[in-house]
DNA sequence: CCAGGTCAGAGTGACCTG
DNA sequence: TCAGGTCACTCTGACCTG
């Protein structure tokens, strides 16, 4: 039995306060023993796809989260008088309290717009803000008109379309997979320093991180216009992008480094040379960089095509981990199977398909060695974090119980 | 005329922004430029009498208004994105951009409840609050027999009633405090300069005076009007005035400053912020000063209504004070006994009554200081004085032998 | 007990009138 | 122009059901 009178454990602390404001607890809710009012927020959150901005934040900029509450940026106090006052640092501390989105059980799918109404703006203004990244990115590109590698042309912007066998009749599937796909974006020039390549790691961190954000961002997207993704259980969806988050988007930036050169792109225009991770001295950076590498050298080998690697992203990010638990986990089957016929049917390959379907445990390697260092690099150091990143590591974090955060 | 080309004034520079909150202003709001959501909100705080608490603030103090922005305690960001979040901060920025409440213009008496529905839901709340004793032990028949009355809010149209359980008929008494009562005046504005707020001490004195002046007028009236102080013997009256006339119209000033946040409102237009007495260099004035503002905050806090305060004055104006002679003490004890007796009908809570009776000592030792002020100031400075309040001055000071004019 | 769900109420600000 | 005034809108949390 838990000891409910250990007053180290605030979950069951004397009358039982809310981990979140300090209010008397109605119970363990989500994960955390919290009122009423915190629960609700939680559930409305989690259900709409909210996001907070913290007043407090200099300059507008999210909150991160880190994992040592002492290095925590500066919370705002989040009591009965003041739970109003800012939804981020409440949201924050739903999360450091250990609340988990995936323990919001199945909401009937299409229903949740009609019952959180946010979904429909957050989708709307998640719409514009692509819109937006897209529309500066066509600028980026149109003003560096100079540089040679990226040819206005839409079909320039998804190469490598070196799709082997079967490129006479493409799949409807394949087609509405190739429309979500994205161009190559550009980060602002502003935040780039003239000699990049010399930074300090700190700096290095805060251009990189950026397009990290922006990369999750688009994951986000992806999963969201995947065909048949909406009929997955809206807690489900969050619990595959938790787990698959961290791969995906290194994955990405393999796919992103292709033809591989020995530099990593974060974005088009910003690119990291193996040398400089060495620079953060973490064994797990310099592992999941060297995986990441090497997943780009095989991609580059391989000749991965844009749609294989697509249908890849689809059928790694519809796994469902073992061990965990999932709301309708033969729905999320069913969908991945559509995306592995697809594969099978674009790559007939037998070996090949075996190749490309084994970079799923190299990703998950490259996914632990960044989750790793990532939440240790953020205990130590008072940086800021984009949002979408922050969250995302956070609740990554949150289901990854053995996760190693020690440099060995 | 004013430079409309100054940059340095933000009330008309460049494309004009929101003094508040940096948006672009639709004009000039209450004294300051500003947008219309600062307008709206400056509006409805003011109508109804509105506090806020800022969550940045440690314990949950009202923020002090301070003249030196670099001994203010660090305000909250107000911004388009972040104006939601600390409405206590962006009250303070309304009002050190120099927005002015009494540029509100005369509501309607008996129509802000209606208007401004939060007037009522405070006093229902603070009615509440203050005869849940009483309301618990009601029968469900006697609420069901009270309940229509209660519904149809016909009592709620005079605003403050904090009259609690006997809500539902007002005594004569109070109807003709309440009727004697008059509304905030405003100073003529001719008598104001422009930067008001950097104004030397000696022209600061020359604003205030005549509010006070006019606060004792107003005083002698509210006197002769009170319902059986005519009973009183014209020598005994005079000596009352005399006795207790600096302290009350010190608490008129701490009332006038309800809702407080900082400044102390001589007049509607006429405020002073805890700053600008200091360059009196006078430690009697700050003890004064800090004695009033700490009132006004209690009398916030406390959310005492209007009549509250009526009876409170005149109670404290019937103290015959000890040691002093009397013609007939004994009148005036039961003519104050008349008002303590309605207070206690208004205000059933013991111990909020209490509290509110202890504010006599606080306005007693504020009288002290005040007068140890002003005459030791007149002595020294050859101002003109306002008569009423110099006649008034003058003979407190006779009676008041023991008067400490020096500052220590 | 703890999920899901509802809805009256409070604050907001665009927009209107005089 | 700048007062006063309205009201649809969002977030909130008490309260309910299964
Ligand atoms: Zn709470
Ligand atoms: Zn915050
Ligand atoms: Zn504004
Ligand atoms: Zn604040």
């Amino acid at each position: 039995m838990t000891d409910y009178s250990d007053p180290l454990n605030p979950q069951f602390s004397g009358v039982g306060l809310c981990a979140v404001c300090g209010l008397t607890a109605t119970g363990v809710h989500y994960g955390a023993a919290t009122c009423n009012a915190c629960k609700a927020f939680f559930k409305r959150t989690v259900h709409s796809c909210l996001t907070y901005l913290c007043a407090s934040s200099t300059d507008g900029q999210y909150q991160p989260f880190l994992q040592d509450p002492k290095q925590q940026s500066p919370l705002c106090p989040v009591n009965n008088a003041s739970r109003k006052q800012c939804p981020a640092c409440r949201w924050r501390r739903c999360l450091m309290s250990g609340m988990q989105p995936g323990m919001l059980r199945t909401v009937a799918p299409g229903t949740e717009s009609e019952r959180y109404p946010r979904l429909h703006r957050a989708e709307a203004s998640a719409a514009r803000a692509a819109a937006r990244a897209a529309a500066r990115a066509a600028a980026a590109a149109n003003q560096a008109a100079s540089g040679p590698a990226a040819s206005t042309n839409s079909s320039a912007d998804t190469p490598r379309t070196a799709s082997p066998s079967a490129g006479e009749v493409e799949s409807e599937l394949c087609k509405t997979i190739r429309s979500m796909d994205r161009p190559q974006f550009s980060m602002e020039t502003s935040t780039m320093g003239e000699d990049f390549l010399s930074v300090e790691p700190r700096e290095l961190a805060v251009i990189v991180l950026p397009c990290l954000d922006a990369h999750s961002a688009r994951l986000v997207q992806f999963a969201k216009d995947l065909p048949g993704f909406s009929r997955v259980a809206m807690p489900d969806r969050i619990r595959l992008l938790q787990a698959h988050w961290a791969g995906l988007v290194s994955f990405e930036l393999s796919m992103n480094s292709v033809p591989f050169t020995g530099l990593l792109y974060f974005a088009a225009n910003v690119c990291v040379p193996p040398g400089r991770v060495s620079a953060f001295n973490s064994s797990l950076a310099m592992r999941a960089s060297q995986q990441i590498r090497l997943t780009a050298r095989l991609l580059t080998e391989w000749n991965v095509s844009r749609i294989e690697f697509l249908l890849l992203k689809a059928i790694f990010m519809l796994q469902c981990p073992p061990g965990q638990h999932f709301d309708n986990p033969d729905e999320i089957d069913k969908l991945q199977s559509t995306f592995l016929r697809e594969l099978r049917r674009i790559c007939p390959d037998v070996v090949r398909r075996g190749k490309l379907m084994a970079l799923s445990g190299r990703i998950n390697s490259i996914r632990l060695f960044c989750l790793g260092f990532w939440s240790s690099y953020f205990d130590r150091q008072a940086i800021r974090m984009p949002q979408l990143f922050s969250e995302m590591l956070q609740s990554s974090v949150n289901s990854e119980p053995s996760l190693v955060t020690m440099d060995a």
